[in-house]
DNA sequence: TTTT
DNA sequence: TTTT
């Protein structure tokens, strides 16, 4: 096999997550994120191009999300590329991308984004679940090696 | 902005690349490269799901996977996500989502993927050419530091 | 060859950047990161631990680094690891290891760090120089392709 | 705190790995790989710099080291920089660094470089244990979201 | 449509 | 020597 599928982002909120409780008390929260770069155009004007990320977090990251990321917000992000495909109405075959994070760290944002700016933190997700306290909330959740 | 958009794939070509050559010699490539991962499902039973991701390079790296990459091999790339919005016939609003790479390492893949199996090169991209000769030729692209 | 060295910081500037120029007005900028982490020690008390990384910059990035980044400042950092040797004293060949930045995207940091506070930007250094204009300064560096 | 410490390398192993057993069956694995670059030095002259990385697995990624890994192997490696300090026999403080890897995947490598050349596999490492049964072994680690 |  |  020997594949890696690895993004990383910086980047902005552009709303608040929206979280859904599914059967079971799992949770998954979404929320966009946009990255920007400038470049020149062929008649030398400055342009600016803005890319917007569709971030899916589950478990704890899902309620971290919930509780702390506001729009506006600046956020890393570590996770993989994911494509689902569907029907559209056509019955033609439709793909959507997502960015399935998996390690998300605040690092602060707009002045009003909400109480916990200025106090970024850290956390991460495992299928398994590593700890029950999920790290955001001030618990280590590793050792240092 | 402060933004960071960036992706890290290892993975095989599904296909040769597609190469077109734009007015004014403008070389761009496309082809898409597959990774893998494996998951237990709810009964327990070992899965597999594969991801596609399309990949396009301009300029040299364009001549470069031309030339070298095949169907089958095993590629390490880095790039970034790029989005792109169309509307479809019924005047629908649709996304494509692609990996611009800037850097390409081939791994080698199956043994009769091509010339260059075994030998594996590194080749970079920049907007502005940093070279005339490929690095993937040979040729020594940057200082040490 | 089909090797890869890369490294990702998001970390706190521990002092100013100190700058060099070379001769040939070859500029060289350095400065301490740290990254922190937490975790639990064998009797269950939260532990954090530091880590310190030495970063250096060339040529434009290192006019960046003196002209914006003071300590405290919070910074994203790519680049590759490089150790050096050299002999001690006493004849005994020592190492030391250093990141090389090739891309360096302020984040902010403690309100009273600097000027940059609040506007933070994306700079890159290439051995060519990609751009007369410094990324940093508001100038495009790149098509957005 | 808002840090991020993060090490992508695809490289060869230089020895084959040592692993110890310590009390209580913690296993680490210890192993130096390098990476390569070509340069061109001011007479323009082709130069190539290796780059020796020393790499510290521990726990499952350590046993799949150990029963894997092989001197001349290329491997892909996700980690973090650490750096050591210790007095040497002077009494001065000395620094080494290390990369401490939580993910690691098998590329190949020289054709002699043992029985799992050509069947590359992905292995993760977790402080709490994902998995008694390793990624490695063929069981999957993970959901697919 | 790849690879194992 | 930073930051929380």
């Amino acid at each position: 096999m020997a594949s890696v599928n690895k993004v990383i982002l910086v980047g902005n909120l552009g709303k608040d997550p929206e979280v859904r409780h599914l059967e079971g008390g799992l949770a998954v929260a979404r929320f966009p994120i946009a990255t920007s770069e400038s470049f020149k155009d062929k008649n030398g004007q400055k342009q600016e191009r803005t890319e917007w990320h569709n971030i899916v977090v589950w478990r704890n990251l899902a309620e971290v999300a919930e509780k702390y990321l506001k729009k506006g917000q600046s956020v890393y992000i570590e996770g993989k590329i994911r494509t689902n495909s569907y029907q559209d109405k056509e019955g033609i075959q439709r793909y959507t991308t997502e960015i399935v994070a998996d390690n998300l760290t605040m690092l602060g944002g707009r002045t009003d984004a909400g109480a916990n700016n200025g106090n970024p933190e850290t956390a991460s997700s495992n299928a398994g679940g590593r700890s029950e306290a999920p790290a955001f909330e001030g618990e280590p959740d590793d050792l240092p090696f």
